[in-house]
DNA sequence: TCCATTGTGGAATATTTATTTCATTTGTGC
DNA sequence: GCACAAATGAAATAAATATTCCACAATGGA
């Protein structure tokens, strides 16, 4: 049954090749399988046998027959390829990994750790590129752009998003402050927000505790929130006016910031857009 | 067992929504479903009962439970959900622009801003992904990893990269000192530095002079400089001991740090792990 | 503190789904 | 046109997976 010399890929890319390479060679009902198989890669991930086989107007068994011509155990095992493809629709792990084996023994240590971390900021974007509701960035930017004072709340792996943003606001002349306060003035910092004006917190799972408790203070005051967290039922979602939801990837212990950063990058360059648009100056 | 009153969302978002707006109200095991499907809706379209409920550390019948509880037939009418939003997620950038156009005129604004930084944050990473020298970096971790102290340079942009390097260093437990004082003794710290101890600076263009500065005082104190800069040319590469380029992609006046993000990340990991496989204890 | 109600774990059961088997058909070389 | 091998369809079987059921635990009100 199965076909001993060639081992059936464990990855969409080296599959879909080795279908190419066979199809010719295909008897009628596999060659429709093939055929069917590439155009509609998602039905096979997500379909049943049967209603795949009914799709494709084969037989199930032909489905299983096509399975172990190409050297897989059986059908599931074929569609666990077509699904992994769609978990990580992101980076083709083969390049990289090729490329890894072609450098040397010690130097493949630190490559490798950072193919990681690279691969980890890729899928953070794309997930997110995916999952970002317009409307809430929308709402966002329009809530900052129409506030006197942005403060802006952040500790530890999250200091890093607010630091640059700080930076942007500067360039740009949108009147900001950075509540760290190296001596420890944080809350009476957010205690000078008041109406008018309009913060922005960033944190993540392990929620930083001062973190919410700035932005809890500010929205209280009836100064209106903007969080950028990871997860609905983020302590800071509750207490925010609008939030944005970023699922980073992580590697090595460490949680990519690419997607974040990419949104830190964005929220300044459209509110100075908004001012611009909406003849607010400030 | 169906709750009558309300109907199953057929849709992703809806879902989403109610899953939200219920969890309150949900008994623990249910609201513990909750929260997993909604951290990884990935898992839930593709796993089976009994891997997600392992997953989730859950039992099976609870995610039918769950099933019922918000209106569906039983969990494989609500993984179909989960599943239909797989199957039309636009990745290629021909329909992310197609779905640029079908939302609102305002928010198309926005969404196009994001869409330029997480498409140069992506650029930034293949960019350095084909350009990095594993050799390099090999040499530049084994520097850092034998130093006492490692001392940080970076100011404006680079700042937050090397504030998340203060970070991951501290807790992996690697003495560093970060030198960006409040009080404008940076100068000093800098001179504080002596052999034995390594610095890591980094800057582009246009070359923030107190970086320079004080890496070129390290260096002339017999201070190994590992650098990451954007051009061979850099003031910062010269006064280096070893380099590392990265020329990030820019959008709208503001260059990308995914990539040095990424440097930033492996570097601290590929230190500790260097320590650790040359004995080195600090 | 007790009872009633709701929630939970785990095993039993039902259902769905993949796989194998085998009789029949189709194609190919002689 | 015959014999043989390969391919195919359809049904039987095996495996996996979802669902239900029930005993027990936790919770909240009298």
């Amino acid at each position: 049954m199965t076909d001993g010399s060639t081992l059936a890929p464990r990855d969409f890319e080296s599959l879909r090749s080795l279908i190419i390479e066979r199809r010719g060679a295909l008897p009628r009902r596999l060659a429709q399988v093939a055929k069917y198989a590439l155009d509609h890669p998602d039905e096979i991930a997500f379909g049943t046998a049967a209603s795949i086989a009914n799709a494709a107007d084969v037989q199930p068994s032909t489905l299983v027959r096509f399975a172990h011509q190409l050297g897989y155990e059986g059908f599931s095992d074929l569609q666990k390829v077509f699904q992994e493809r769609l978990r990580d629709r992101t980076t083709s792990y083969e390049d990289r990994l090729k490329a890894l084996k072609t450098i040397g023994e010690d130097q493949a240590e630190e490559a490798a750790l950072l193919d990681g971390f690279l691969s980890a900021a890729q899928r953070s974007l794309q997930d997110f590129s995916a999952s970002i509701d317009p409307g809430t960035l929308s709402r966002a930017v329009n809530i900052l752009a129409r506030a006197d004072t942005i403060y802006l709340v952040a500790k530890r792996r999250s200091y890093p998003l607010i630091a640059h943003m700080a930076y942007a606001f500067g360039k740009l002349r949108i009147r900001n402050r950075l509540i760290a306060s190296p001596n420890g003035i944080d809350p009476e910092i957010s205690g000078m927000a008041r109406k008018g004006d309009a913060a922005l917190a960033i944190s993540f799972s392990p929620y930083a505790a001062d973190s919410i408790n700035q932005a809890q203070t500010m929205a209280d005051a009836g100064v209106p929130v903007v969080a950028i967290t990871d997860s609905a039922f983020s302590p800071l979602a509750a207490c925010s006016t609008e939030w944005l939801e970023i699922a980073e990837a992580d590697y090595a212990g460490f949680r990519s910031l690419s997607a974040s950063m990419a949104l830190c990058m964005t929220l300044p360059v459209a509110i100075a857009d908004a001012r611009q648009r909406l003849g607010l100056e400030y």
